[in-house]
RNA sequence: GCGCCCAUAGUUCAAUGGAUAGAACACCAGCCUUCUAAGCUGGUUAUGUAGGUUCGAUUCCUGCUGGGCGUACCA
């Protein structure tokens, strides 16, 4: 917003024969001015220590600066040279550009495609998935945002061993299944966890359970008679509930890819390249052999001739460029993956000639428990549910006081908003660790403290008349007092930055850059609550402070758009 | 063993190579006859270790220590 500004200022440094490239910083004190150069490299040229030229800088600027009017002053503060920008004409400018549209960038004619979540079927949905999902939700909104074309895909994993393992269990246990044909989606995918939990403990201990998963996977490649009923019914309670989650989380797909549909060719094309020796057998295997590049060798067909999810991402990535014809794919993947990935991309550019440096793989870091770490093998798993379930109750708790109407309704996106933000707040890279004891956070730094000054600014304006305060943002009248205290022009300043954060998170595929962002912008809009009053203030202050908290309303509801978050009128 | 990633306050997280390393939680002391106290104000506490590059290093490089992940028929 401020960007044009910045050039000007820049292009005045250049004119006073500062070379090289100039970057701008912000002071660390609102005191110091808004904007600040540093003359390090700039002294290193004239041969003098950075505070005397910074002094000799400020001399040779002023006739550079005199036509810039919202400019107040420049000083020389050490080795920096800040600049100081009148508050009335910045509040003006800042004021005048937050419009509903704010944050919008222009179109960028380019479609990316955007794949996660990627559970599979049989099995839980916990809590990693919950975090590859919120972050796929939230980048595909940054992303769409900056005027890209976003298309929301999901990959499932319906065949397979996993599969395999969790069926053996239930053909043990076919009462309970057949008990379970009239009960809810949620007792029956619990059903499923627990058989995929057996199943898996049975494969690892068991020699004669082994061969028979092995048997049964063959057979659910096969579509054999014997599990084909069982199969697709509880393939069928998996999806269910799945779209229970993605439906409460307020995500969607535009395609929904699963690895039954791409096996069949995913074979084909290994052996195609069988024979151009891009594979080689081994030990009855079709593998790759990363290890002579650096990488790992990877299997790609078993033993058994059946595909691993090596060779069926070989037929996913040919099926979505052909849907798709995508100009990036961003697969948002756990980091654990990291190394495979490396091996598929590799392969891709052989075999997707079209791919090469269209594949990236978003790897957000390990979501970790402080009891200990988290497996779907040991049947501990954290389920996404019941996170979900366990903050709203202490939310309802918070609540119990309050004679808010809507409570349920409230509480359950409280508490979405405070789950999402647990996880985007960090950066997308780093490892989160969670305490279960503690839940999520509902106070400082959290989702609801950020929901909470929406809910504060609605009700200032009700009670000042401004409902439709969208409306009259653009009718104003340009009123703007006098005196501007420090506290709002640093809210102001901090307004301004929104588009440049939303292009760096978009540009890092990083949400955690919004969720920071929004932090402090709440933190400003607090202080300045406190400090000034708004409702009681004198005319020109009123309606300048009111226009500001529209401004902040819309800066964070939109902010937290961004994170998947929506906001409620009063908490 | 080899490869990738990480190490900042009691805890969980920030910090394009630059101004006094910021927050939140927890703990202590205050603030509701005044726009919602899920809030605000004040207080205590930190860059794993040894070197190197630089005017300047939490940031870049190397060694060490301590963690996480990956490493062939799982996804």
């Amino acid at each position: 917003m401020l960007s044009s500004l910045k050039q000007q200022l820049i292009k005045a440094l250049y004119s006073a024969g500062v070379t090289g490239s100039i970057e701008l910083v912000t002071p660390p004190k609102p005191e110091m001015g808004e904007f600040a150069f540093a003359c390090f490299n700039y002294a290193k040229k004239l041969n003098l220590n950075p505070a005397e030229s910074a002094k000799i800088l400020v001399e040779d600027l002023q006739k550079e600066i005199a036509e810039i009017d919202i400019l107040d002053k420049v000083e020389a503060v050490g080795p920096y040279v800040n600049f100081y920008l009148n508050s009335s004409l910045l509040a003006e400018k800042i004021l005048g550009s937050i419009t509903p549209d704010y944050g919008k960038q222009e179109k960028k004619n380019k479609k990316v495609l955007i794949e996660y979540a990627q559970p599979n079927t049989h099995k839980a949905f916990h809590i990693g998935h919950l975090r590859g999902t919120i972050t796929g939700e939230s980048l595909s909104r940054i992303m769409e945002m900056c005027g890209y074309n976003v298309v929301r895909v999901n990959y499932q994993g319906d065949v397979g061993m996993h599969i395999a393992k969790a069926i053996w269990a239930i053909i043990r246990n076919k009462e309970k299944y057949d008990s379970l044909k009239h009960s809810s989606v949620e007792e029956k995918v619990q059903f499923l966890g627990m058989a995929y939990a057996d199943g898996a403990k049975a494969f690892e201990s068991d020699e004669k359970s082994k061969a028979e998963i092995v048997d049964i996977n063959a057979k659910i490649y096969k579509q054999d008679k014997s599990i084909k009923e069982i199969y697709g019914e509880t393939r069928a309670w998996s999806l269910e509930y799945f779209d229970k989650i993605y439906i409460k989380l307020d995500t969607h797909f535009d395609r929904l890819f699963f690895e039954s549909e791409v096996f069949e060719r995913a074979i084909g094309i290994v052996k195609n390249f069988l024979i151009e020796h891009l594979f080689a057998e081994s030990e009855g295997a079709i593998i790759y052999r990363g290890s002579t590049q650096g990488l790992h060798d990877r299997v790609f067909l078993s033993s058994m001739g059946l595909p691993t999810y090596e060779a069926k991402d070989l037929a996913l990535a040919e099926l979505q460029f052909k849907e798709f014809n995508p100009d990036k794919i961003i697969h948002v993947i756990a980091r654990e993956q990291t190394e495979y990935l490396r091996v598929i991309f590799q392969v891709l550019e052989r075999t997707l000639p079209n791919s090469r440096g269209k594949e990236s793989h978003l790897a957000f870091g390990w979501v970790s428990l402080k009891s200990g770490k988290m497996s779907s093998r040991s049947g501990q798993v954290v389920l996404a549910e019941d996170l979900i379930n366990d903050i709203n109750k202490k939310i309802l708790g918070i609540m119990e006081e309050s004679d808010i109407k809507n409570k349920e309704f409230i509480s359950e996106k409280v508490s979405l908003g405070a789950l999402k933000y647990s996880f985007l707040k960090t950066g997308v890279h780093n490892d989160i660790v969670f305490d279960l004891e503690e839940s999520v956070s509902l106070s400082g730094d959290s989702g609801p403290y950020l929901m909470y000054i929406v809910a504060r600014i609605n009700r200032i304006l009700d009670k000042a008349g401004s409902r439709n305060f969208f409306k009259k943002l653009f009718k104003k009248k340009n009123v703007l007092p006098k005196n501007i205290d420090s506290i709002e022009k640093q809210l102001l300043m901090k307004l301004a930055e929104f588009n440049d954060i939303i292009k760096i998170a978009c540009d890092n595929h990083d949400p955690s850059k919004i969720a920071q962002y929004l932090f402090s912008v709440a933190q400003l809009f607090n202080n300045f609550y406190h400090e000034l009053p708004i409702l009681k203030a004198e005319n020109e202050d009123k309606k300048f402070r009111i226009e500001i908290i529209k401004s902040v309303h819309i800066v964070m509801t939109k902010g937290l758009y961004l994170l998947g978050i929506s906001t409620v009128k009063e908490m």
